[in-house]
RNA sequence: CGGGGUGUGGCGCAGUUGAUAGCGCGCUCGGUUUGGGACCGAGAGGUCGAAGGUUUGAGUCCUUUCACCCCGACCA
């Protein structure tokens, strides 16, 4: 993509209304757009991060079957009754509107009872489970207060994921094997090392549920681990879990988190309220065992800024950037070569923001430490004359010079 | 929802005791520049969040209202 063709700009200045460092950096790089609070539009760049997240994801929920589908941001009334949830006293972030002949519906918030209703359509037999179905969905939440940029929003983007089980036994073991493809997804976001599965409160079922926490200043949630990190516990269950898994909470010290992934049980509850249940191999109606997992997709985006910005902007980790490579020229010299080493690497497949504007270098420079990109290669008229072209790393700041032949050799071996 | 704060060109801001709006960045045009956000010159762009009121006169005073931010509460 080249820069003189995209249509966002970058900022200087942040904008006096946002705090939140991944708010005011991605406004001014041109990631999102801030329609109101706690509601932000994504541009193309935007775009292009989330959909790598998602790609990431959509790769592990595969690996563990599951099954992608998208459901509807409509939905009914009657559903959400059939389990009491429709009550503002019992959910209280509902967006109600109504069809134009009164009929209530609600905008999605979650899709736990949505989801049971439309697989109470396809699962009649223990022959038809396990079943595993997942969405990238927007959610819509009408929090009191919206904050932390797009970390908490109310119009946001989640993987949810919902398993449905004949047998306990099935359950737990499949909600083990999500704990591990979610692990997998924290690893290849770049966020691996910092993340921790944490016990967190439960649902109506089991004791504990499970959240993903990452270390970062911006979060705000404490977590207490110990010094091998093997032990996570979320501060509202610390004496609970403790008790419980009979670890001396002296042992555990507090940090600073934000939750990237939250998964629980439901048991046969949900199946149970909605009157949901399939039939055994003796011929009984049996209830489904039910487990959820979610991430959210904008707040992992929030958190993957606000972990890694420096001074002068995002640091992408590179299987997260909308681009791999910035390529600055600079001169008119430096131009034409970069004109042909941008299709150059393109046809390699290698995804480059080439910033060829008519700009001053210290602008364009400044625009690819905002904007992120893990390499930035510059063709100056110093380096054509040389034959050489300059490789600087976004997050060191490491510049080295190459040759035409050591540039493609350094983008294979780190870009694969 | 309780408390606090802020709304003035796209962004950041100034506007003294009321007299009909200004600066920086950005944008347009011309020229000089070209390795860390250049310089000179000429321009465009704002019913001062909205409504009502006081006044000869309101960005400025009063009332109401909307939006935004922060703290708290809330947060499968």
């Amino acid at each position: 993509m080249r820069r003189s063709k995209q249509f966002t700009r970058t900022l200087r200045d942040a904008p006096a209304d946002e705090v939140a460092r991944n708010a005011q950096l991605l406004i001014r790089a041109g990631y999102v757009y801030k329609v109101m609070a706690g509601v932000y539009a994504y541009t193309p760049l935007g775009l292009r991060v989330l959909e790598r997240i998602k790609q990431i994801v959509r790769e592990e929920m595969d690996s563990v079957d599951g099954q992608e589908l998208i459901m509807t941001n409509l939905q009914h009334k009657t559903t959400w009754q059939r389990t009491g949830r429709w009550d503002d006293e019992v959910v209280d972030v509902w967006f109600k509107t109504a069809l134009q002949d009164g009929t209530e519906l609600g905008l999605a918030w979650s899709h736990e009872e949505p989801i049971m209703e439309m697989m109470q359509q396809f699962v009649k037999s223990y022959k038809d489970l396990p079943q595993s179905v997942y969405q990238f969905q927007t959610k819509l939440r009408n929090e009191l207060r919206a904050k932390s940029g797009i970390m908490r929003g109310r119009e946001f983007i989640m993987k949810d994921m919902y398993s449905l089980h004949a047998t306990e036994e099935d359950c737990d073991r499949y909600y083990e094997s999500v704990i591990e493809a979610y692990k997998r997804c924290y690893d290849r976001f770049g966020i691996g090392d910092s993340t921790f599965v944490t016990f967190a409160s439960g649902g109506a079922f089991t004791k504990f549920s499970h959240e993903f926490q990452t270390i970062t200043d911006a979060g705000e949630d404490t977590l207490y681990i110990n010094d091998e990190h093997t032990v996570a516990v979320n501060e509202e269950v610390l004496d609970d879990a403790t008790n419980e898994l009979g670890i001396d909470k002296a042992s555990l010290k507090p940090v600073t988190t934000a939750e990237v992934g939250n998964i629980f049980k439901f048991g046969t509850e949900k199946s149970e309220q909605m009157g949901i249940y399939y039939t055994a191999a003796d011929g009984s109606q049996k209830p489904i065992y039910l487990a959820s997992y979610g991430i959210g997709i904008t707040r992992v985006m929030g958190v993957i800024v606000e972990k890694f910005a420096d001074d002068k902007g995002i640091v992408w980790p590179v299987q997260i950037a909308p681009y791999q490579v910035y390529l600055v020229s600079i001169g008119e010299k430096g131009s034409q070569k970069a004109d042909e080493l941008y299709k150059e690497l393109t046809d390699h497949g290698i995804e480059v923001l080439y910033d060829d504007r008519d700009a001053r270098p210290g602008e364009k420079f400044a625009d690819a430490e905002l904007i992120g990109l893990p390499y930035r290669v510059t063709v100056s008229e110093r380096g054509v004359e040389a034959g050489t072209y300059e490789f600087t790393e976004r997050q060191s700041g490491e510049t080295s010079i190459l040759t035409h032949e050591e540039l493609l050799a350094k983008l294979g071996e780190l870009l694969g």
